[in-house]
DNA sequence: TATGAATGAGCTTTCATTCAT
DNA sequence: GATGAATGAAAGCTCATTCAT
């Protein structure tokens, strides 16, 4: 009982990719607090009811948000040094510890807010790949150190695992208590050489010398 | 027409003891998700009205049972070491892992679930300490390190820091994904001997022998 | 977020036969059409979300609500002859269409109005009696015939309930094809002397006098 | 760059005919309740917007469903007697009850789901014929007994426009109650010689032999 | 003429908060 | 202090209707 505009032009864009990429938008910058269907729509400045001729619910929109804003911000950022053999150990790590925290940065907020919208989250798990060995990050990592155990460049009895969960780990830990303490992500600041003292630590071991 | 019991069996403990204590429960039990002022008052088995008697709002009676959450299961720990120089290293790290598995895998879906709600995350930091060098328990090892290191059971040349960092951030790493996969908090399975392997690999280093 | 008034006096009144009373009015005027929460509220002169104060939901009420209609039509209606044996069967018989006339003129538009919404009928269902041979009214009837059958008031080869069935059905049919016409309730006229040329046909039957 | 296909298969008949088929098909198989636009372009394998190329609005479509509806079921049931004089009254009566049941079991559920939408009703009461002596069955009742009074195969003092009432008033009564207990029109019940009964009832009346 | 994406008012329902008692 | 009924904004979602193509 109320049409009429045909509203803001958008270009050929199909419009459930515009309804994703705004509720993506509202992702990366709030969260997802206040991430309601009215203010997607705003957004996205369409009607509010739009949304569901191109997806069953909010929670489907919201779980292809996610989703996009994690490739999305993947995509900004370097590869991953895939290829072991090649650069130096160190280098190769820092590259990790840097893009680990970049990523977390950037998704960690999304994700955490999510958690207690486990219906959005169950969603977005069955948009993605199996994952039952750990985040993808970690499991990149794991494999890119066993690759270096296997040339020689990781001592015999390193634990890739273990070494991938610390890293990886060490990554979350430098952001999570600013989420925690409701710091805005943009403020974070990571302490100078943060991936170097990291990989160091991790490649030296803390133990004394002689033992 | 209606007041004047004093409800519940609460034998003498102030009423605003009494739902902190039930926001606590409810918060244990199922995170932030269905935390309304309604469940509390009903779980406390009070009048959906009293809680404004005694806090400012909802957020602030959050903010202090999530404290009471954390200090309850701190409690609820076996102690840390912290004497420097009793025990093995090795055997005292594993109590920190240990400890931080068991304390995350409590408070982490408490802490993330509020991660959209900056304003009760706001309210619990006003509660705490300043902070500003990493949680308490972050904090507590590495003054422990600190201290190992001083005593000389740790390399002069170790980052107490990065260390302390990685260790913790081991544990978040091990429960995050599957709070994030929508895994209820007591079906995460810790892998066998974590703590060990995670020691090991802190203690060593995964660089090969000669470097 | 927004309270403030305490509104409308209503004077001892539960809220809850309130709006009862309100969705009854509302059904009564309407039928089924227009029925919604927020129209029943501005009836009542509450605020909108009132209602599930003390109702499970919006079938509650108006179940609730149907069954007060029906309730207070009988009410306002003398009561039915059930005394076998009084007064003359004639006029008894009369009683009974006038008092069904009166009765379905009332009511049949609300329950008409409500096929469309087979979870209100069931709730009004589940909060009567079982009611499983035919309506009060008919059942009423029924008892009534066999009771002056029994007094020989009767021809004992009648069959009271196919005599119920067709008297309380030509009440039914005087007033459906209205309600199906779109006439509004207080306008469907009955032709003179209905009730008494019902029970004539029904008394002697139509066929001829030697058969 | 959308349109021009001819859609489903519908082999030169028009649009129209396939949109009111499509819209009676749904309203015989769930009544009037879920009977939106969507659904009944869905069911016609059309564009959602076609209706309004062929009709003013959803009213106009459903009144023409809806009369489809009337004449479908009534083009499925065998002829009524008419002619009177020929065969038995009492055969010929018991065909205009098992019509009535038929019909009205057919029927009813559509209507009175649909009296909670005069806006329909009315646009269907246009279609029709004027039918201000009732509805077409009682009329075609009413007739067919008036001509046996005429041949003296009824009671010179039967009143036919009663008994008519009542028999198909009858014919109502059974399925009424069921439809306002939620029970589908599927699963009602005819009581055993329920046609017999009614009409012997009619012919003879249940008064006392002398009387 | 057919398409179907877009519109937006309106629906039911939830919930933090107030306040007369 | 304690009660809990009442408030009303806001949430997720539906659906008749329009109109560029």
């Amino acid at each position: 009982m109320t049409p009429r505009k045909p509203a803001a032009a958008r270009e050929g864009e199909p419009l459930s990719a515009h309804l994703v990429a705004a509720a993506e938008r509202l992702l990366a910058r709030h969260g997802a607090a206040g991430l309601t269907v009215r203010a997607i729509a705003r957004e996205a400045q369409v009607a509010d009811g739009v949304l569901y001729n191109h997806f069953a619910d909010k929670e489907e929109l919201i779980a292809l948000a996610l989703r996009a804003h994690v490739r999305s911000v993947e995509r900004s950022l370097p590869p991953l040094p895939t290829a072991a053999g090649s650069g130096t150990l160190e280098d190769n790590l820092r590259s990790y510890v840097g893009y680990g925290l970049a990523l977390h940065l950037a998704i960690l907020p999304a994700f955490a807010g999510l958690v207690a919208h486990p219906k959005i989250l169950h969603r977005f798990a069955e948009l993605s790949m199996p994952v039952e060995q750990g985040p993808p990050l970690r499991a990149a990592l794991t494999a890119y150190l066993r690759a270096e155990q296997a040339l020689g460049r990781l001592s015999p009895e390193a634990d890739p695992d273990a070494a991938a969960t610390m890293i990886v780990g060490a990554c979350h830990e430098l952001i999570l208590p600013h989420l925690f303490h409701g710091t805005p992500a943009a403020e974070i600041a990571v302490p100078p050489d943060f991936a170097g003292k990291l990989v160091a630590t991790c490649l030296r071991g803390i133990a004394p010398p002689g033992v």
